[in-house]
DNA sequence: CAGGATCCGTTTCGATACTG
DNA sequence: CAGTATCGAAACGGATCCTG
């Protein structure tokens, strides 16, 4: 067991966030699950600004290793793969909100539609809303 | 006019942020002058994960281009230099927050004594003390 | 001695071509 | 459609050197 290589032993969780999510694509693959409805893999392709495919693939599978994102086979399709977020990575919405609401104040940039609003308005009330949204419709079955 | 090369035009703040803060680096150092009270470059040496000295140097010019963080000479030492955060810095508590709320939850790190808690019980309050912590103390000007 | 630049080996990124 | 393989470019990281 070696541990997985850790750097240093920090005990500081935005470092240890960072780890995860701390680089330039990560969390536009997030953000493009939780908010541009992104389940396909050139979903993740056509959106964004122009990921390219091996860095796509590669941390779409640091992503699942860290627990974030799931992936399975399209029952319908069979040679597509879905790809959604887990409970954890659902919890990256305040986050991600809060990274917009910066960019919108300070950098160029336009927020979603209404999106930033619902947040500020209540915060709990559209945390909610998400959850429900994105863990609710595992299959079609909600 | 060549206006700085941006990659493709987009108008999403969250890739606006992310080119900005999206790195291994650049919120660590944010952090320290937020929360560890460091304001020379060896603070932000000694504190850490052990950031090399020229990564250091060359993320201090960006966040200063990108008007995150300010330098001036230590008026007592004369040789030293003091970074302070810009009120834009300063507003990405929140990101901060919640990224160490999330790396509480899901990764390992233990929060710096009480502050998580603070956030969660009243944000707008917090938010207030750390401005006024960080905006009204620039030369003990009062 | 603090702040930071330079050199250099290693790692990662990123664009494109290609494969199942 | 969903990825690999390849390869040049860039970034990282450590050590050392420079400057006031």
């Amino acid at each position: 067991m070696i541990a997985k290589r850790q750097k240093r032993r920090s005990t500081c969780p935005i470092n240890a966030s960072l780890e995860v999510v701390g680089d330039r694509w990560s969390l536009l693959i997030v953000r493009d699950l939780m908010f541009a409805g992104a389940r396909a893999y050139k979903d993740f392709l056509s959106s964004e600004e122009g990921i390219a495919t091996n860095i796509l693939a590669s941390r779409l599978v640091k992503l699942q290793e860290s627990g974030i994102v799931t992936s399975e086979r399209d029952p319908q399709d069979g040679r597509g793969v879905i790809y959604r977020l887990t409970a954890k990575g659902v919890e990256l919405a305040p986050v991600l909100l809060e990274l917009s609401r910066w960019g919108t104040r300070f950098e160029e940039g336009e927020p979603p539609g209404g999106i930033l609003q619902a947040w500020e308005t209540n915060p709990q009330a559209f945390l909610a809303e998400i959850r429900k949204q994105l863990l609710d419709v595992p299959r079609s079955t909600g």
